[in-house]
DNA sequence: GAGTTTGAAACT
DNA sequence: CAGTTTCAAACTC
């Protein structure tokens, strides 16, 4: 019955340690440190089968799973409990739930506190990875099967006191089956069931918000990531100290270090619930379970950011987050897409810059494909690693696992438009895949004819014109490139100039974007299915008529959106948005936006954007994103290079970003235009916060500031979903002190 | 890899 | 603006 853990561990619990309940708990599960390879698994079922031994149980996201779904079902009675199979009881649940929080805690202290030796820490942070992987898991509700739970093993971890109560609050009815003081196992209990409770309820509550969220934390750990120094830790404490601080403050004034603000995570979040506890008034826990809720999704990122501290504390013996785990970042490193195409001497235009999805998807597709892929990859990781503890493995797989895991569950909700981030993802993809032929192949693509290294195979046109990809996407023809007789070429450079200005002088849009996409927006080419953001459409429209828009001969197709309006197509089925679909109920908003815009020169119709009406699939209920996301098969797969002219408006996006990219000589002519899409994403901006949602599709890690709606409904939730961590902290913010002063 | 299909670009 | 031609990508075999 007596865990070793127990002994060591729980020591606060020794009060409680002889009730049959905790006995029979603890017996339930040794502690085992859970491997980040559960991670993936909630994002990819498929890979379960593929799990290596060495990680602990899927069963643990099992039973968490079921806890969050019960914790869900709590609120409806009629709550199945499946989970009843697993010996505890939802009582029981929540003192888990309690006693994670207290662990958390604890672990956060440990992990951030210098004295504290490695293989301690990085054991909390395995289990505090296995959580996070379980509660992703939970969230995204898939099965994993097993009834076996590592619940127990929290409470033993848990080195907090409370845990103790929390224990005893198993006795949910208010009898405490050890006969311990029901007055203050009631009063914990409450605490903790609050505190349970809202976990659960927001971890399934919010599934949606999370498969959103968790890009934003992808963004926010490649945010990190970039930081090199900057410790994960820190990005969340910071985030943390966004929240009310002020009543975590008050009882901890002196907590202002990192480690300070983690805690504070959980203790705040513990005081939450202990005030609306007190509360007892229903409202007073409606609120509380929204309080709650913002600090789940808070304490997520946190984890997130934590794990990435920890494992950073693995490496960097002593020094707390000095360093950040490079391996997880070079791979998550939303530059990377930059790294492929960067060639020195070669211009990029906007259009060039614009887009690229697919590279993205084609990764996302790759992966989810083949479930074994996402498994594997930490395991080739760990061994690449020069750490020797399996736990230094297991961070490794944990890290990468979030960073695929910020792509699946987009994928898996909706399809989220990529970004840049995605390609970065890419890149890890096929560093770790190097051996399979998708890879190389997409590979080559990437590095060929990525976004910003078009390859064009003109013959005619001397490269000259339009019809040259290069051409029209404002760079150089360079190597990799097939063409004939090419003057797309520096040593051209004049004649590429006055060719530009001649096309320009035609059309003032000739070299504009043919699709504008909301940074956020990126409808994802992919396999899945897509949909169209509601920012982005092609700006013209296309003509098709026998592709019926479901092949790249569409270029709204092509561009991963929807046709429009403005499109001329005929038996439109395009998979990101049909023009029908569309023209139903479209808003007239959008045609003064695109007006205003300027990108109109041409009188072109306005676009317009609404994703729901354009996407025939019905949008997860749950989530405003997902409201948007329309659920149709990518159409692009691996192959496809970025389609001709995309220009992704955001902050982070390429179109601008993209100037990053060395553009030497390339077409100064385009200065006009590339001031004209300068003002592009604010004049789109309206669209997105027009379009009912922004498509949650795209999660641009590299665009903080992109401009953005939540949703009016969904205070808490809205801000969470959106892509950009940080942007999401500073929206739950401002409610969310409101709600803790209840 | 060659040939076909397709639709945008260019031209009239 | 509409029709035609040119062109190169996308696609098929």
């Amino acid at each position: 019955m007596d865990t070793p853990q127990k002994t060591q561990i729980s020591t606060p619990l020794s009060k409680f340690e002889d009730s049959p309940v905790f006995n029979y708990i603890n017996s339930l599960s040794p502690i085992k440190p859970v491997k980040s390879i559960h991670v993936t698994q909630t994002f990819n079922p498929l890979s379960f089968a593929s799990l290596p031994s060495i990680f602990t149980s899927p069963h643990v996201s099992l039973h968490k799973e079921s806890r969050f779904l019960r914790s869900n079902n709590r609120t409806d009675p009629s709550k199945t409990d499946s989970q009843e199979g697993n010996k505890l009881s939802t009582e029981e649940e929540v003192a888990i739930d309690g006693a994670q929080l207290c662990d958390n805690s604890a672990v956060l202290q440990e992990s951030f506190d210098p004295g504290v030796s490695i293989g301690e820490a990085s054991l909390e942070l395995t289990n505090e990875s296995s959580r996070f992987a379980i509660e992703i898991q939970s969230t995204l509700k898939y099965d994993c099967g097993s009834p076996i739970c590592d619940p127990v093993a929290y409470v033993t971890e848990t080195k907090c006191g409370s845990v103790v109560p929390f224990a005893q609050g198993t006795s949910e009815k208010g009898v405490s089956e050890d006969g311990v003081n029901l007055d203050g196992i009631c009063q914990t209990y409450q605490k903790r069931e609050t505190t349970g409770c809202d976990w659960d309820n927001l971890m399934s509550d919010t599934a949606d918000l999370l498969i959103f969220s968790s890009p934003n934390d992808s963004e926010a750990f490649r945010g990190l990531f970039h930081k090199s120094l900057d410790s994960g830790a820190r990005f969340c404490t910071s985030l943390i100290s966004q929240f009310p601080q002020t009543i975590e403050q008050q009882k901890h004034p002196s907590l202002q270090t990192e480690e300070a603000g983690e805690l504070m995570t959980t203790n705040q979040t513990q005081d939450i619930v202990e005030n609306k506890c007190r509360a007892s008034s229903p409202a007073d826990k409606v609120d509380n379970e929204s309080v709650s809720n913002l600090y789940r999704g808070l304490r997520r990122r946190c984890l997130d950011f934590e794990t990435l501290g920890a494992r950073r504390l693995n490496l960097d013996t002593g020094s707390n987050c000095s360093s950040s785990g490079d391996k997880q970042l070079v791979p998550v490193k939303p530059g990377s897409d930059s790294l492929r195409c960067v060639l020195p001497g070669i211009g990029l235009h906007l259009n060039a810059l614009a887009i690229t999805p697919r590279d993205s998807k084609n990764f996302k597709h790759e992966t989810l494909s083949s479930g074994t892929q996402k498994i594997s990859f930490p395991i080739p990781t760990a061994s690449i690693l020069p750490l020797t503890t399996g736990q230094e493995a297991f961070f490794e797989s944990l890290t990468s696992a979030s960073a695929e895991r910020e792509m699946d569950p987009a994928e898996n909700a909706v399809e989220l438009a990529e970004d840049a981030s995605q390609a970065s993802p890419d890149l890890v993809n096929e560093e770790f895949n190097q051996n399979s032929p998708k890879k190389k192949r997409r590979r080559l693509e990437s590095a060929g004819e990525g976004e910003a290294c078009k390859r064009c195979n003109c013959k005619k046109s001397k490269c000259l014109k339009l019809y040259c990809e290069c051409f029209a996407a404002g760079v150089y023809c360079i190597e990799p490139c097939s063409c004939q007789d090419c003057f797309n070429k520096p040593i051209h450079e004049d004649m590429v100039l006055a060719t530009r200005k001649q096309i320009e002088s035609r059309n003032p849009l000739a070299f504009a974007p043919k699709v504008i996409r909301n940074s956020d927006s990126i409808p994802e080419i992919g396999d899945e299915p897509n949909k169209t953001p509601a920012s982005a459409r092609h700006k013209r429209g296309c003509n098709c008529k026998k592709s019926s828009c479901l092949k790249k001969y569409c270029e709204c197709y092509q561009g991963g959106v929807g046709c429009s309006i403005n499109c001329r197509c005929e038996g439109c089925k395009n998979a990101f948005g049909r023009k029908d679909a569309e023209t139903e109920g479209e808003p007239e908003e959008e045609t003064e936006n695109c007006e205003k815009s300027g990108l109109d020169i041409t009188s072109q119709k306005s676009e317009i954007f609404n994703d729901e009406e354009q996407n025939p699939v019905p949008a997860l209920p749950t989530t405003p994103l997902q409201l948007c996301r329309p659920l149709v098969p990518l159409p692009f797969s691996s192959t496809g290079k970025p389609p001709r002219s995309f220009v992704t408006i955001g902050s982070s996006s390429g179109l601008f970003s993209g100037q990053r990219y060395a553009k030497p000589n390339i077409l100064r002519s385009q200065t006009k235009f590339e001031k004209q899409f300068q003002t592009l994403p604010e004049d789109e901006m309206p669209e997105i916060l027009r379009g009912s949602c922004s498509p949650s599709t795209v999660i641009k890690t590299t665009s903080p500031n992109s401009k953005r709606i939540s949703p009016p409904h969904y205070d808490l939730g809205s801000s969470v979903s959106h892509r950009s961590g940080r942007k999401l902290i500073l929206q739950s913010i401002p409610s969310f002190p409101s709600l803790t002063q209840h």
